[in-house]
DNA sequence: TAGTGGTCTAGACCACTTA
DNA sequence: AAGTGGTCTAGACCACTAC
């Protein structure tokens, strides 16, 4: 753990988790916390909000930290968590298909959601995420190729965000997700198991570099019973 | 303004939203905004950390922070933005009817959803909201009773949060959403103007105090067509 | 009154980017 | 080398909660 706030939030999320600290308890105060970790005040404040941004604890004024309920706060997809990962967490059988892996020059839809002009390169990737034996999700993927010079087709039915980050190490830094409902398309009924449903769950999710610079647009459509966001929202002071 | 911090950040995100930093633009350094605000580096620095988290800039090391252009996107449902505050917003015509207000006692799912047992008296508030003259949105809150003593038809016509906030000085703190669709009921039938469509989009909104005590459980089911939810997520350094 | 978290300061050193 | 943001410190004062 490079910073001292980081590696001290860990130790703490881990003690919570871990149950060392109850739900609905107390946790010791910043000038406790100071004295074990032998650090300044301000640096216990900031492991003590990134706590709370995450869900773990509510700080309230005059009292202290209490420490929330943990499972009901770990969403299954919040923020930027991957297909893989994803599925990793829930424990389901998964699989992944490369339906399409191509290089194209952006129509005028493209062209919008993703800044580029006619002359742009631009991976498109079309996959289907099996899970539990139906495939349920279609993903398609719009790279900028001036970022990702190569890309096979393994590395699709892997994790492409492993091979960004750890292969060529282009940091993803925030993203703008949009979702609605829309009647399923040809394409969708054909690609999924999508049972007597007659509409998919669209996510549109924009994907930015550390530079704030445009990366990927993803479009990824869902069969409605499967799918299921969660959000932790905190109140602007 | 009572903190320096929050009224730097809304001067900021006013000068960005004005135009007077233009998107992809650099602001002035930190260095330079603490000469202007005469304040602390780390006064402007939780000021800056204010703007990024809501979309606004995005900080590159070594360079400045970058004005966003995402920022301008003050997202339609993102956070704890009530109906109300959602329709001035988008300058909808917009109702609501109140169909149902009682106090009742929970069944068992309810004494799980609230944390609650049978003797807890509850409000139930069962509220149909229009827009452009469609009953779009089908509410129904439920309140312990200990938290708000009264509750009229009108509170409930404008908004109850105005009135818990105002009024009675309750403070929401966070909350948890949880989204899915779900085949539409006889009861969203026929309270809902649902035409073609035969599933609703369910979301589950617990909403918690400044003690962390859970205060509010809400169930929101939009016709299909009518929904949309809009992130910003930033990736855990 | 004692203890808690919330804000703020004036420095310091570091890592990174740009020239 | 100069400028940027990232981290960290050792204090200070305040507002709120509990007793």
């Amino acid at each position: 753990m490079k910073n001292k706030y980081n590696g001290i939030y860990q130790e703490l999320a881990n003690r919570i988790k871990d149950g060392m600290y109850q739900p609905l308890e107390k946790l010791p105060s910043e000038h406790e916390l100071v004295e074990e970790f032998e650090v300044s005040r301000e640096t216990i404040r900031k492991a003590l909000n990134l706590l709370a941004q995450n869900g773990y604890i509510q700080k309230v004024r005059g009292k202290g930290s209490v420490v929330l309920e943990v499972g009901k706060f770990n969403f299954p997809i919040s923020g930027l968590v991957s297909f893989k990962e994803l599925a990793n967490k829930l424990g389901k059988e998964s699989s992944t298909k490369v339906h399409e892996l191509s290089i194209i020059h952006p129509d005028r839809y493209l062209m919008n959601q993703l800044k580029a002009n006619e002359q742009s390169e631009i991976w498109k990737v079309v996959r289907v995420r099996k899970i539990d034996n139906d495939r349920i999700i279609l993903d398609k993927d719009y790279f900028l190729k001036k970022f990702v010079p190569s890309l096979t087709k393994d590395i699709c039915e892997d994790s492409i965000y492993e091979y960004l980050e750890k292969e060529l190490n282009i940091k993803i830094s925030f993203a703008k997700k949009e979702f609605f409902v829309e009647q399923a398309t040809e394409e969708d009924k054909e690609l999924l198991d999508l049972q007597m449903y007659d509409s998919v769950v669209v996510v549109k999710n924009y994907v930015y570099l550390n530079d704030a610079s445009l990366f990927q647009y993803t479009e990824s459509r869902h069969r409605p019973d499967k799918f299921r966001f969660v959000d932790f929202a905190r109140r602007q002071t």
